[in-house]
DNA sequence: CTGTATCCCAGCGGATACTG
DNA sequence: CAGTATCCGCTGGGATACAG
């Protein structure tokens, strides 16, 4: 048996579902999407160059200026960004010059905006310097990133439940 | 001059402010939450343990062994993960047992949400398996991240602008 | 049960030099 | 302007053995 006799109580995830095999998983996140975010945006350089797409920078060397990221290691992850489909590459002329690739934003890297915004707010919450300021260009508000569920309701971590999915549901995809 | 024709016209956050010394900006963040947001947080080990915390694992041995972590690994971090202020070390005394200790998500840690939420959304958007179902405790649905102005308008990345601070406004903190 | 010490390997990130 | 080639140090992460 877990060993789930809550001590303190804290606001966390509530666990429902079958969690007798939740320890078969195995160590390489193959059933856990976290897991799998992480190996493709879970470092430093990755998640810069997002920011500075989402930004509108799209050439590669405004990318590596802005960033402060050394040449060889942007052109390293943009070439993975692009592999792992958060980016494309595409050709464009300028008038009088010629061809060049620009870096743009797919609708997958797009898809990060929510988790973004989670960053850059959570990054503010240390005190530290930050110049950045997002806001709605409708009405001027300042951002936030918030948990609603599809009926409507803003969810907090005490009201959330987490439902384990019996192996796999081979009828389903 | 910044190159900042765009050739392609793709939704991207609206600069707004002067942005002439954008690239002054040191090379290590001083100025970007982002960064900062992911020196702290922006390793596998580490956000995995905060899933696990969110989940409501306590104790170093379930954590180990839910995570897949090396013990080496999972203790490093979580040694960390105090020292950054994200987990708090709680001595505790079960009936005839000695004191342990166990590891609880501190304020700041618990801020993770809505970006652990967008975490594994946007981890799932890419077809792999998942059997992770985070729904909200009152209704049943499923949780989705957003973002949403303090006026309350959700806001999408065409709708978003981006101020750039001046420089440090020395007279408000 | 909750770690620490040590060793090891792979990957991240930078510096420098070079190419089309 | 947009990269590639090479080298090199640091960190992430795991294996094994040991300790309170």
């Amino acid at each position: 048996m877990d060993s789930d006799d809550l001590s303190v109580a804290d606001p966390t995830i509530t666990r429902t579902g079958s969690f007798a095999d939740r320890d078969a998983w195995g160590p390489l996140g193959e059933w856990c999407a976290v897991e799998r975010a992480m190996t493709v945006i879970g470092n430093r350089s990755s998640m810069i160059l997002i920011r500075e797409a989402f930004y509108g920078g799209h050439r590669f060397d405004d990318l590596v200026r802005r960033t402060g990221l050394a040449e060889t290691v942007a052109a390293k992850r943009l070439r993975q960004l692009v592999d792992d489909g958060l980016m494309e590459q595409r050709p464009y002329r300028e008038p009088g010059a010629r061809t060049r690739h620009e870096y743009v934003l797919t609708d997958r890297g797009r898809a990060l905006f929510p988790l973004f915004v989670s960053l850059m707010r959570w990054g503010q919450g240390d005190g530290g310097p930050s110049r950045m300021d997002l806001r709605h260009a409708g009405c001027g508000a300042p951002l936030q990133p918030i948990v609603r569920c599809e009926a409507g309701h803003e969810v907090g971590i005490g009201e959330t439940e987490i439902h384990l999915r019996p192996k796999v549901t081979s009828g389903a995809a």
